[in-house]
RNA sequence: GGUCCGUUCAUCUAAGGGUUAGGAUUCAAGAUUUUCAUUCUUGCCAUAGGGGUUCGAAUCCCCUACGGACUACCA
């Protein structure tokens, strides 16, 4: 039994979608990818009351950047499918859509005796919860209290059928078995089994908005679009059993995907999993996109602070899984390779965010100096300077190493484009001596009639030089150092100076000098 | 409270019953460098506790503790 493989991500459209479920997303992707399977995405919007505007949007997006793209489940404009053609065949991908289609299915199962019309209110309800717990008993809506309530299943037929066209008073629940081992397995935590006198009668279908739950829309959709594997959060590890069960009721368990259950990303520091509140509280995303709440909240986005989305995705691999060598940088081609399951770890993992820029510093490091260049040069035009591709890829060349992300690039160069104002305290402090002005117009001429003038030539003229007259190495070199850059850090002085240029240097020389005459 | 899942350095994790318990991030020190960074070297640091099973347990079993998720007409 060679089924196709085909996995969904399916998130629903309350707000942006975190590290988390980018990560569902990805295992999801790799995984299909692998085996050559599909990857679908759904949109499981059957809570009308939770919709948030430009969500669907913005989960679209956050993917697209990420490079994981579903090979099914958008339509050619990039938007979610709304209709079936010869690349959608299970559209539409929106369970708002998918709405005439459930309703048939929960009649289905209450027609075989699976599930029942219930009748109570919510306040109701909420009053029975109150007296029993305050009875000290826990409430479990179940066969122990199904029958003291009002529902189809002990009441006549006639009066069902009123109550039913009388208006909206109704449920439909999920008739949970009496005392049954359900034995489920999983492919990353193995056999898990749980009796069914602990799980209730769940609804399937809402009166509120005439919408399937979750459970039931999933497993329908699920099975329809003929699902193979779900990948998704540890949250739903409770809820497998009745979707098991559901699968059972349908008849459909000869087809039920195999499930995997991921565990979850929780807070850097202290309890709980992690939320949106620790990116704010702790300074660092939790969103691959920045957004913008309706209500005006801006929230960052990996992308917009400045991270790769290699880097991203990287990262992400890498929370909850482990190829087992010791290899931590990884291509999403070579993920697709090595990716496994199994190899999901069982116990949730906390967020480290200074791995993340960790990541993206490798990933800067080996970029190409045009690509960076491309990547420089708006931030140079937005202070109004311009420079060629050339001289900008060549300064990325010099800086990368040094840096974490391109925000950083202007901070390590800034005075490969204009001649430093402020001079570093310290260094004037311990390198600027009387003398020293009268050293760099010396080391300076020296520099300016060096020919060739390259890297090469200079050291070795100005060593010469610096020795003949006995003048030491640190003294000089950081003093001119000081003239160039204006502080003590940076690449060799001598790719400065060649990068810079004859022309510039001798500019530079005189401007600084004369600053730093006045400083003193 | 109930149900389920989990527990190896500060953090992410490796180790199919037999290793001085390995790697990475962070931190610290040293080397290299004219400086900063990179790089390299080194260091610090862990099997939650208690019982079993076994010649031998991080690994298998049980108990305890701790952590997490779920417990909606949310997903």
């Amino acid at each position: 039994m060679n089924r196709k493989i085909r996995v969904r991500f399916a998130p629903s459209p309350t707000g942006p979608l975190h590290i988390g479920g980018m990560r569902t997303a990805l295992f999801n992707y790799l995984f299909a990818r692998q085996h050559g399977g599909d990857f679908i995405l759904r949109i499981e919007d059957t809570d009308a009351g939770r919709f948030v505007p430009g969500a669907e949007t913005y989960i679209v997006e956050a993917l697209k950047w990420c490079g994981i793209t579903p090979n099914e489940g958008l339509a050619p404009d990039g938007k979610i499918a709304g209709t079936a053609d010869a690349q959608n065949p299970h559209a539409p991908y929106r369970q708002s859509q998918r709405k005439p289609l459930y309703r048939q299915y929960a009649e289905q199962l209450v027609a075989n005796g699976y599930a029942y019309y219930a009748f109570d209110t919510a306040e109701e309800l909420d009053q029975l919860r109150k007296t029993t717990e305050a009875g000290g008993q826990q409430f479990i809506y179940n066969y122990s209290v199904r029958n003291h309530l009002q529902t189809s299943l002990n009441t006549p037929i006639d009066a069902i059928q009123q109550r039913l066209l009388s208006g909206n008073n109704w449920v439909i629940r999920f008739k949970m078995p009496e005392n049954r081992e359900v034995r489920m397995y999983d492919l990353i935590r193995g056999e898990v089994t749980v009796n069914t006198n602990t799980l209730d009668d769940k609804v399937l279908w809402k009166r509120i908005d005439e919408l399937p739950t979750y459970h039931l829309a999933n497993i329908v959709d699920d099975h329809l679009m003929e699902i193979s594997h779900v990948i998704r959060g540890e949250e739903w590890l409770p809820s497998l059993p009745l979707h098991y069960l559901l699968y059972e009721a349908f008849g459909w368990s000869g087809s039920q995907p195999a499930f995997a259950h991921l565990p979850l990303l929780l807070k850097p520091d202290g309890k709980g999993k992690l939320s949106k509140r620790d990116g704010d509280r702790l300074g660092f995303p939790v969103f691959p996109l920045r957004w913008v709440a309706p209500d005006g909240e801006v929230s960052r986005g990996y992308r917009e602070d400045g991270y790769f989305p290699q880097a991203f995705v990287n990262m992400l691999a890498l929370l909850g899984w482990n190829p087992g060598t010791e290899q931590e940088v990884f291509t999403i081609e070579e993920l697709t390779a090595c990716f496994r399951l199994e190899r999901v770890v069982k116990s949730g993992a906390r967020f480290n965010p200074e791995k993340a820029k960790w990541f993206n510093q490798q990933y800067l490091k080996t970029m190409p100096d045009d690509e960076l260049a491309q990547l420089y040069q708006p931030v140079l035009r937005a202070k109004n300077i311009t420079a060629s591709d050339a001289y900008v890829a060549a300064v990325c060349g010099l800086v990368k190493e040094r840096a974490t992300f391109v925000e950083n690039f202007w901070e390590l160069s800034s005075y490969f484009f204009v001649a430093p104002e402020n001079f570093d305290e310290k260094i004037v402090q311990k390198y600027w001596k009387p003398e020293t002005p009268d050293i760099i117009c010396r080391a300076a001429d020296l520099i300016n009639n060096t020919i060739p003038f390259t890297k090469e030539e200079l050291e070795k003229s100005a060593h010469a030089w610096i020795q003949r007259n006995d003048l030491g190495m640190g003294a000089v070199m950081n003093a001119l150092r000081l003239c160039i850059v204006g502080a003590s850090k940076g690449p060799g002085l001598f790719d400065i100076i060649v990068l810079l240029g004859n022309k510039k240097f001798k500019e530079r020389i005189s401007h600084s000098l004369a600053l730093l005459k006045s400083v003193k």
